[in-house]
DNA sequence: CTTGATTATCTTTTT
DNA sequence: GATAATCAAG
């Protein structure tokens, strides 16, 4: 063993031989944390407030284990987002060395994606399998719900995908389903008791597909050790200890495979914080810290109650929040930390004068204190309230990211790549298939494509059976199409089973399937984003295959990888980091930001209406509030506006009720803006609505357009971004959403779509878009 | 049958 | 505002 007084060299913090010989680290923990950290065997439960440090602790106490003997490949570790995972392993890296790449570490669906890609067989899958993501599922549900001819209006496939997940995540399969009373009274209920039958169906389907959703991984798995002993057996006995990261967010699904993974070594470690728990609505339950309590009776808890990263505003104001939930388990978080500023509360007239603003304050602030970008991140409820903060950050030329939303794997040309690869990985893969056969287009449209799979079907054979012996199924033009298709998709799985690597593969069917061209072809702006992003695709493979960690560089290897990273883990962008931050508050779990902007703070935004109205649940918006402003560390700002574009139409916002359960005094308002946004003092009569609107407002000086100076005024309040020229005369033929005018610009017919909205007995005119010469 | 154009629909959060 | 479903024309 080295000598603990060795001198500490930062440049070798990755060899073995130094290890051993940093600052004790133990010496940097407080008593709990301390205990935490060197706590045996046994289970333990943490409850870990905001900011209590428990990744440190988390990671430490893996590092501890192992340099106590314990080998990595037996330590499982559980996490909820990728990054979360990735951050602890490269934490815990930098402890023990490169041998943290051996320990089990990831999210739930990742880890059991793995396990059941080894044990497949068992359960009738090969390793190949498919992952369907949401629209996979939901489009497979569109099909299954149209060949039943059931009424596409009742039977939303949102609605039943959220029910059959739903089940899922409580075990409950399609049988179980179909025969509990409690849940069929329900659906009849609804007027949808056929959902029984579709779920039976899907689950057929992608059985047939040789594909899960992501439900299935969890679910599978459960089944998976519930039917095969020896295969439950093997896992238990090789994971020695389980750590679950964000207990709290765990639903019964997952926690039921963690008991059973630590039932026989008894080590399981669960890290968590009601105050924290926001994944209700997918079926987490905070029950299960007490179930655990039950299901351990042994269990030793400790608390970390501490917090070391927020001033004591921030972390005083976020407990002067959830003080207001009455279900909770007894904390008291508290910090040694200094006062620090007020928070600051904006006031903006629209949505996108909020964006303005708030870029604005980090503008200033960085001047200020000369801060980086990265030390800010704006927080927002959905995904789509990133529009106006990107323009105006892109404006004054700060540079962001955005992390989630419209995930790079999700984009259109990605998943059509992503479906020629996975077609050719597994050719029962009913999504992927649909996705590809007529693009680029080949001439065979949506019923040739409803044929093939009811022939498949019908005759209860694969889709590549009736795609490969096109011949022995239909007559005539589309024969030679569909060959075509065949022919090709055969040339790819050749290069498959010659052993060539996902880069090699990929390329070659980016290429030769005529996507790139396509793409190459169009010369629009979006079009030369596209022909990028599927370069980009490329480079991430090529990444893939030439990373050390992976052993297995197969295409089939890469799409399991890949289906499961979604918001997060974008592709490398240049190595440029400083970056102000935007994302939703969900996926910000687990961060700090130096400076934080909650924006959007109106009611029916945050808390969301929808929240309100499906689960009645206004305990899990102020969690969601109280995990948003526990990431601050110095600074905290609070935005809303008073009217926001929403699908289109504007939409008057009064403050949100949250504004008001911060305590006032760590408001950095005056007590007249105090009033004016709490709920008495806001007005909501459409007047105001048209006050905010006109250009008299002196908060919000519109840029004068063209538009605006020659709209007639006295019937059209102009948005602002138009695209008429002096002299036009518009004339609409009916109010309402979406509605087509004609309008006579100098002389010429236009059609144009715009949108409408009537106020009181004024008809407001809120954009023009598609403008466009008709003949 | 396929294609392009128009209209309807949906917007909470994530793996 | 974006995308899926539907419609009308080739």
């Amino acid at each position: 063993m080295p000598d603990k007084n060795e001198a500490f060299d930062v440049n070798n913090i990755y060899k073995e031989e130094d290890r051993l010989s940093k600052p004790d680290y133990l010496d940097t923990l407080n008593e709990p944390q301390r205990q935490a950290v060197v706590y045996g065997n046994g289970p333990l439960m943490i409850i870990a407030g905001a900011g209590s440090g428990k990744t440190r602790v988390l990671t430490y106490r893996i590092a501890h284990l192992i340099e106590n003997g314990v080998d990595p490949f037996r330590i499982l570790s559980l996490t909820f987002t990728n990054k979360a995972s990735g951050e602890m392993r490269k934490r815990i890296e930098g402890a023990v060395g490169t041998e943290a790449r051996n320990i089990w570490m990831g999210t739930f669906h990742s880890v059991f994606a793995k396990i059941l890609r080894i044990e497949a067989r068992y359960l009738g899958y090969t390793s190949d399998f498919s992952i369907y993501d949401t629209d996979d599922s939901k489009s497979l549900l569109r099909s299954i719900i149209k060949e039943y001819n059931l009424d596409d209006k009742v039977y939303k496939a949102n609605v039943v995908y959220n029910r059959i997940s739903g089940a899922k995540n409580r075990l409950v399969s399609a049988d179980d389903y179909i025969n509990n009373a409690v849940i069929q009274a329900d659906d009849e209920a609804a007027k949808m008791k056929e959902i029984g039958r579709i779920y039976k169906t899907y689950v057929t389907r992608c059985f047939q597909a040789n594909a899960m959703d992501f439900d299935d991984l969890l679910f599978n798995t459960n089944v998976l050790f519930r039917d095969f002993p020896d295969v439950l057996y093997k896992y238990q006995h090789k994971f020695q200890h389980v750590m679950v990261d964000e207990f709290q967010d765990t639903n019964v699904s997952q926690y039921l495979i963690t008991r059973k993974l630590s039932a026989v070594n008894r080590n399981i470690v669960v890290v968590g914080d009601d105050a924290q728990s926001i994944y209700a609505f997918r079926g987490a339950n905070i029950e299960n810290i007490l179930n655990f309590e039950k299901d351990f009776p042994d269990v030793h808890t400790i608390k970390l109650e501490q917090n070391y990263r927020s001033t004591s505003t921030i972390v005083n104001a976020a407990n002067s929040v959830i003080a207001r939930n009455k279900s909770q388990l007894k904390k008291e978080t508290f910090t040694v930390n200094e006062e620090g500023s007020m928070i600051d509360v904006i006031k903006a007239g629209s949505d996108n004068e909020e964006g303005r603003l708030v870029a604005t304050a980090i503008f200033e602030e960085k001047m200020q204190k000369s801060l980086k970008n990265e030390n800010f991140a704006i927080l927002y409820r959905t995904n789509a309230q990133s529009r106006s903060f990107e323009e105006a950050l892109r404006k004054l030329g700060i540079k962001y990211r955005i992390i989630g939303g419209q995930s790079f794997y999700q984009r259109k040309e990605i998943k059509d790549l992503l479906g020629y690869l996975r077609f050719t990985v597994n050719q029962r893969d009913e999504e992927a298939f649909k996705r590809i056969i007529n693009l680029p287009k080949r001439g065979i449209g949506d019923t040739t494509v409803a044929r093939i799979t009811v022939t498949a079907a019908e005759n209860n054979v694969p889709i590549w059976e009736v795609v490969s012996n096109i011949a022995n199924y239909a007559t005539g033009r589309t024969i030679t199409q569909i060959d075509q298709f065949g022919t090709l998709i055969k040339s790819f799985m050749l290069m498959l089973d010659a052993g060539k690597d996902a880069f090699e593969v990929s390329a070659h069917i980016a290429k030769t399937s005529g996507l790139l061209r396509e793409l190459y072809e169009d010369k629009t702006v979006e079009g030369l984003s596209r022909y990028e992003n599927v370069q980009e695709l490329l480079n991430a493979i090529k990444e893939f295959v030439d990373s050390e960690e992976n052993e297995d560089k197969t295409l089939s290897a890469f799409l399991q990888s890949v289906s499961l990273l979604t918001n997060a883990d974008e592709p490398d962008e240049n190595e440029d980091n400083d970056r102000v931050t935007m994302m939703t508050i969900h996926s910000a779990k687990g961060l700090e930001f130096r400076n934080v902007f909650i924006v959007g703070l109106e009611e029916d935004l945050f808390p969301s209406q929808m929240m309100l109205e499906s689960r009645q649940d206004l305990e899990e918006e102020r969690r969601l509030f109280y995990v948003a402003i526990t990431r601050a560390e110095q600074k905290l700002s609070f935005s809303y506006a008073e009217s926001r574009y929403q699908w289109g139409r504007l939409k008057m916002c009064e403050p949100s009720r949250f504004l008001l359960e911060v305590d006032a005094k760590y408001l950095n308002i005056s007590q007249s803006f105090q009033r004016e946004i709490s709920r008495e003092g806001s007005s909501s009569s459409p007047m105001s609505f048209v006050k905010n609107l006109s250009p008299r407002r002196p908060t919000e000086p519109r840029p004068a357009t063209a538009a605006s100076a020659h709209t007639p005024t006295s019937d059209f309040v102009p948005s602002d971004t138009h695209e008429l020229a002096e002299g036009d005369k518009v004339e609409h033929s009916k109010f309402g959403f979406g509605t087509v005018v004609k309008m006579d610009v100098n002389g010429t017919d236009r059609k144009a779509t715009v949108k409408f909205d009537k106020v009181g007995d004024k008809t407001l005119l809120l954009s023009f878009a598609k403008l466009r010469i008709v003949k």
